[in-house]
RNA sequence: CGCGGGGUAGAGCAGUUUGGUAGCUCGUCGGGCUCAUAACCCGGAGGUCGUAGGUUCAAGUCCUACCCCCGCAA
């Protein structure tokens, strides 16, 4: 079977892997080099580095929908299979591959269309978290559903976490899913649109964390933005990065700071209950734990913690 | 050449401006006190101060080059 594939960032790395190993990918699809990091490099998407690895060709069009039409109809696939790509295809793509468009998708369907649904299934305190396989249509993650595979959420995972865990677990219900494809086994199910939600991409201001919050919520806040783009308040002339938090118990005004020892660590009252800041980073320092920080670095018991 | 912070004991930091015997908090090891303890007291071990070169009687500190880590911006 030829397939062609469709993806960008570490997500979609799994599931190119595993399609190669039994699958004919005649070619890879990914965004363009882009200018990022320090010094403004142009850098390779991890979709593309896995590809040259594996000798694939590589098409890196601005839009494709404008720019590879031909060149698809040329590769002459049996199916195409996309997962977190960053371009929407047009029906005329959609066309091509004999079999359809299959995409991995990181959500139970038709919660969380969109392209964060890690982040805001922990954001929205979701108890079950997954991964969905659908037919890609028209439109924005409406397809009908093939298969999904759903887990109970752990609340002390991060989305970095959760994406590294759902990419092999996407992965391998792609595999499962183009199996049944093939031997006609495979369910076909359409999105209740009722229960449908949709949400946008994160921006960098949403990162901007208030504790007048419930603790749970300001702990599912930032293990949701994390590492992208990451919770953080003003501290000591630039601020300070909330990379993870535990919920526990403690009372005041919402970022009234309870504890700060290197024994106790870190702790923020909230709008209900408190939260230990376990990992945070500072301004141009390291990531580190709550204990280590304070161990060099005095915080005031008593003071708000992250005002001006 | 995008802007900026940093590399000092196992961890986290101070010391660098104004060169002059390597410090702090914690951990660790040994001893003491205590009904007891993550408490307290006494003592000890542990450091090529990122690398290389230079200036100097003397360099963590000044000069040059390089390596590595990180924040912003994208």
């Amino acid at each position: 079977m030829r397939i062609v594939f469709m993806g960008t960032p570490a997500f979609a790395v799994p599931a190119l892997e595993r399609l190669t190993e039994i699958y004919e990918v005649v070619a890879v699809f990914t965004q363009p080099d882009r200018p990022s990091g320090r010094g403004k490099k142009l850098k390779m998407s991890p979709v593309k580095l896995l590809a040259q690895e594996k000798g694939i060709p590589v098409y890196q069009p601005e839009k494709i929908r404008r720019e590879s039409v031909e060149t698809l109809r040329e590769l002459q696939p049996d199916l195409c299979v996309t997962a977190a790509f960053g371009q929407i295809l047009s029906q005329e793509i959609l066309d091509i591959p004999r079999m359809g468009t299959v995409n991995v998708h990181a959500s139970l369907l038709p919660r969380h269309r969109g392209a964060a649904p890690i982040a805001w299934a922990i954001w929205q305190g979701d108890s079950r978290i997954g991964v969905t396989t659908m037919m890609t249509e028209k439109g924005i993650d409406n397809g009908d559903m093939l298969l999904s595979r759903a887990f109970d959420r752990d609340p002390a995972l991060t989305c970095g976490e959760w994406t590294e865990r759902l990419s092999v677990e996407g992965a391998d219900l792609l595999m499962e899913t183009l199996a049944r494809m093939e031997n006609g086994t495979c369910p076909r199910t359409a999105q209740d649109e009722a229960e449908m939600t949709y949400d946008p991409m994160l921006k960098k201001e949403m990162g901007d964390l208030s504790f007048d919050e419930t603790a749970h919520s300001v702990r599912d806040w930032i293990h949701a933005l994390n590492p992208w783009p990451c919770c953080s308040v003003p501290y000591a002339d630039g601020r300070m990065k909330l990379l993870r938090a535990e919920v526990t118990e403690g009372s005041g005004l919402p970022g009234t700071v309870l504890k700060a020892s290197a024994q106790d660590g870190l702790v923020i009252a909230c709008r209900e209950g408190a939260v230990r800041l376990v990992e945070i980073q500072q301004s141009g320092g390291k990531a580190m734990r709550d204990v280590d920080y304070l161990r060099g670095h005095r915080i005031e018991v008593g003071q708000r913690f992250g005002q001006e």
